[in-house]
DNA sequence: CTGTTAGCGCGTTCAG
DNA sequence: CTGAACGCGCTAACAG
């Protein structure tokens, strides 16, 4: 194979110094056309190429960041991590991708692994409260941006989404559209953003009058299962609502499913709305109406905090944008019947 | 902020020589238990981290890997990523992710930037033929191992699927379900993956002595618009088949809700098969049959022939991986009528 | 306008 | 067992 040539390869056959082909590649000032246009020749007769690896390690900048997912084989993710991609890729940033599968020690590992590749900023969708690696994060001043799911941490940029409107939306267009009775499925309470959801949940019933009954409210996890596990826990007891909203697309459709096998129509008897706009709730045939978190635009929002944070040289801004969630009316959900207030 | 600390700061500090220090660090051997243990001592004292831009430089291994893939944001790629993830995760790779969006040029600029990062190697799902720039990767003798989509480089590795035989399952299927007139719906054939499945779909009819009529091969890109359009077609010239061997999930997808809002029963009047196993495939209440093209195994294999070029030094071993794809039956297809030959 | 040289942080000969 | 010194490839400060 043939070894990769270095300016020092290039400065021996053209009798300069090193430091004069530097100046010719990197298009800097003292430098004469003709030496510039002849090393610009040469270089690329040696098919040379730049070692970004010593750029890096003498500039301190690696041009590298680190998005930090619970996994990335899931449309929410993988669409964030496309955003924050697409955004940086102008600048010339490459993205590394972790995985931690929601597990606290591997998030540890993996954020220390890309503090020791010096990466210039890490991205994190975090469940996992690691308070005393995030803070080292940014005592070595990288950036640090959380996405998704934040912590309380006031140093730290974020960008969310507005959960409990979210699920205030959801729970009064499901009311304005004529339902009385309305179920919750909810996530894990201990996280935020599943939390969020529900107090939008409650506060919707409030604002109507509506009588929160917490036998509604049913803790699920992200899956089929649950959903359908949750339906049948309704109808065991006897107390089957005439609509659901539930915090996890998963569950929506496990939900719709049991329903449906138990003859019941959608949305005319019951109507259900999901969370999160999964890529299948808009190609079933009975479409899932449910809300948009915008995860493209939430990955460019994240990459742009830190491109203006890079600006700003070290009078570092913070800045905790959070996001309007949308309503997306599809088939399972009731046409308005109630003028909107 | 506080400055990072390197092996010099710890070296001062205990007054010996930045060898000493880096011989207790990476556990090598000429040195006293008790200096070693000093050294860890305060190292961990002075919460040093090593800089592996460094260690890279000097190595000249960065231990990244890139992975260049059409988009990011699609169930198939994002669990291919997720495979070489999981499976280089234990030796301490990180894997760099680029975005072609299928345009040669961006394919081309990306291969460059990943050189100059210098990674350990290079994944790729192409369909761009960028044979020189693949050359100039394996010039310069770091692994290219393309996945999913191949070029004709006889001295790169590849993971693929089979799709000619993925493309005869399934019309085999279809046939042996009691299905007579079969219709193709068939990606671009210029690229080589759609070649292979009308080839074995063609094949298929050979072999079950089906006559093969161009009129019911129909080209499809992936969207349902696409699919529900080639049915349109095929009912406008009136030649509706009892059968859909469709090269792409999502005109299936498409496929059937023409179908169904015709008012056809499929599977009863027509049977339709896809071809990638998407998730929605799964989740649909009439769920669809599919092709499963193992994307996770397809990642970890592609990790894996990586892997062991690295263990033969420099008697680099080609590997020409082909993954038999599985058949999904699911509810869109009929049971077999015919005895299996 | 050009050249010399000193690091960036680390691992690794080679002496001692 | 330990230390001095070099080099990975590049940029930048300083001299000329």
């Amino acid at each position: 194979m043939q070894r990769k040539s270095t300016i020092y390869d290039i400065a021996a056959k053209l009798n300069v110094s090193v430091a004069t082909v530097s100046r010719a590649l990197n298009d800097k000032p003292n430098i004469s056309a003709k030496t510039k246009k002849l090393v610009l020749k040469t270089a690329a007769e040696m098919h040379y190429e730049q070692n970004l690896l010593a750029v890096a390690l003498k500039s301190g900048r690696s041009q590298n960041v680190g998005v930090i997912v619970p996994r990335i084989d899931s449309y929410f993710f993988s669409t964030v991590i496309k955003g924050i991609e697409e955004a940086l890729n102008p600048y010339h940033y490459n993205v590394i991708i972790c995985q931690t599968y929601r597990d606290k020690n591997t998030e540890l590992t993996k954020i220390e692994a890309l503090l020791n590749s010096q990466v210039d900023a890490i991205f994190i969708s975090t469940s996992n409260d690691n308070e005393a690696a995030y803070e080292r994060v940014l005592e070595k001043n990288v950036p640090l941006i959380f996405f998704d799911r934040t912590t309380d941490i006031e140093t730290a940029s974020s960008v969310t989404i507005n959960d409990f409107e979210g699920g205030y939306q959801a729970t009064k267009h499901l009311i304005n559209s004529g339902c009385k009775k309305i179920a919750h499925f909810s996530g894990d309470q201990n996280i935020p953003i599943f939390r969020e959801r529900f107090l939008g949940y409650r506060k919707a019933l409030d604002d109507f009058a509506i009588d929160y009954n917490e036998n509604l409210v049913i803790k699920t996890r992200s899956s089929l299962e649950e959903g359908k596990n949750a339906v049948k826990n309704l109808i065991s007891q006897n107390i089957l609502p005439d609509a659901i909203f539930s915090a996890i697309d998963y569950a929506a459709l496990g939900a719709i499913q049991e329903l449906q096998e138990g003859g019941y129509k959608i949305p005319e008897e019951i109507s259900v709305i999901g969370f999160s706009n999964e890529p299948f709730t808009k190609f079933m045939e009975l479409s899932i109406t449910t809300i948009n978190q915008f995860p493209l635009e939430m990955g460019k929002m994240a990459a742009q905090i830190f491109l203006e944070q890079l600006d700003s040289a070290d009078a570092k801004i913070i800045k905790k944008v959070v996001l309007n969630p949308e309503l997306i009316l599809r088939k399972t959900t009731k046409e308005i019947s109630v003028i909107d207030k």
